[in-house]
DNA sequence: CCCTTATCTGAACAATGTACAGATGATAGA
DNA sequence: TCTATCATCTGTACATTGTTCAGATAAGGG
C-alpha cells in the first residue's frame, strides 16, 4: 500500500537526513527557540520518539543542523567565487570583497541560520587547528588572502593577522547588523576600512 | 508572620525588580535556553502567573534583563575606564585599549550574558541614531577615540569610521572567542591590528 | 471603617522533551 | 520459501513548561 511505502523509505536510513531538512525548515521560519521535536516528527509522518534513535536529544539535532549550515555557507562562497576567475591582481581583489559580501548576505538573508551557527549548540570542542583547518570557509578565506599576495595587492607584513582582522571585521559587523545595533549601510563602509587596513592597493 | 512579610515586600514594588535579579541568576548559570518562568517564581516564593504582572511573557523578561546588562557593561567599562585619568596622549591610547579589553572580559566571563545581549530578545527597534545615543558603552567609545583625536594619536581621517571599524574588529573577535572559532590569544592580536589600522602612534 | 484598586494565588490547559516497552518490517541464513 | 534476528519505528506515559483567568488578599484613600 502507498501508506506503507512511505514508512519504508525511513527504514532505509532516509529519517535522519528528513529530520534535519525539516528541522532547517523550521529554524529557517521560526528561529531555534520555537523549534519542536514533536512538529517535525508530525511534519515528517513519524512519531515523536523515532528521533531519537538518531539523536540523543533536541540540542544534538540543533548542533547537526548547525554545523551543516557551515557546509551550506563554505558551498555558497564557492559557488560565488566561481564567478570571478581569473589570476589577475584585480580579479583577486574582486573576490576578497565578495567573500565578504556572500558572509554578509547569507546572514541577512537568513538571520535564524546565522543566529544557530554561532549559538552554543555549534561550539567548538575540537582543536582550534584542526577546526579551523575542517571549516571550508576559513581555508576559502585562507586561498583567498594567498592570492592577494602572490598578485601584489596586499603586502606580505600585513598577511599573518589578515585571517583574523578580515574574519573579526566581516563577523563583527554582520553579527552587530543582524542583531540591530549597525545599519546595514555600514558592511561596506567597513569593507572598505578593512581593505585600508590590509593595506590593497586600488 | 515572617512568611507574610516577604509577600509583602513585594507588593510594594520589589517583584519586577526580583524577577530580573532573579533571571540574571539562573541565565548566567545555565544560559538562556533552559530559563524557566516557573524556576523563578519558585526561587523568588511567588506563584507562577505572578509575573505576568509585570511582563507580557517570558521573552519580555529575558529582553528586559538583556537591556539592563547593557547598562550593567557601561557602568562596568565606566570604573575602568577612571582607573586610567589623565589628558596625555599616552593615558589616552591605554583607555582605548583597556575600552576593548573590558568588552571582551564581559564576554569571557559571563558568555551567557553576551550571547543574550546579542540575541533575537534583545533586538533594536528604535532608529539606529537613538539607538546608539542611548547606548552608553558606544558613547564611551565616542569618547575615547575623541581623546585619541585630541591628544595627538589618532588621525582625523580615520575619525569618520573609527567608531565602525573597533566596534567591529571587537565584537568580532569577542563573539567568535566565546563561539569557541578563536582562541583568547587571538583578541590581543587583533587589537593590535585595530591600532595599527587606526594609525595609533605608538 | 469601608471600598476601591493593585497585587498575587490556584487551578486549569495545551504543548513540549524524553523514556521505555513493545510492534513492525527488512534481511540474512536455512 | 520459511524463519529468526535485528534495526527501526509506534504508543503510551510522565514531568515540566508557558500562559490564561477567575477569584482571593492586602493597601491606601475617603
Amino acid at each position: 500500500m502507498t501508506t506503507a511505502r512511505v514508512r519504508d523509505q525511513y527504514h532505509h536510513g532516509d529519517l535522519e537526513v528528513a529530520l534535519i531538512t525539516t528541522a532547517r525548515k523550521f529554524v529557517k521560519k521560526n528561529g531555534l527557540e520555537s523549534l519542536s521535536l514533536r512538529q517535525i516528527a508530525n511534519e515528517i509522518g513519524v512519531s515523536p520518539s523515532a528521533a531519537y534513535h538518531y539523536f540523543p536529544d533536541r540540542n544534538s539535532l540543533l548542533s547537526a543542523l548547525g554545523f551543516s549550515l557551515f557546509e551550506e555557507l563554505a558551498d555558497y562562497q564557492e559557488r560565488e567565487l566561481a564567478k570571478v576567475p581569473g589570476a589577475s591582481a584585480r580579479a583577486a581583489r574582486e573576490r576578497f570583497r565578495n567573500l565578504g559580501r556572500t558572509y554578509f548576505d547569507w546572514a541577512i538573508r537568513e538571520p535564524h541560520f546565522f543566529n544557530l551557527m554561532f549559538s552554543d549548540f555549534c561550539l567548538i570542542e575540537s582543536s582550534m587547528d584542526q577546526a579551523r583547518e575542517e571549516n571550508r570557509a576559513y581555508q576559502t578565506l585562507v586561498h583567498c588572502l594567498d592570492d592577494l599576495v602572490e598578485t601584489g595587492s596586499m603586502d606580505k607584513k600585513v598577511r599573518a593577522s589578515a585571517e583574523l582582522l578580515s574574519w573579526s571585521v566581516v563577523h563583527g559587523t554582520t553579527s552587530l547588523i543582524v542583531s540591530g545595533h549597525l545599519a546595514s549601510e555600514d558592511f561596506e563602509r567597513a569593507l572598505d576600512s578593512l581593505e585600508l587596513a590590509l593595506g590593497i592597493r586600488k
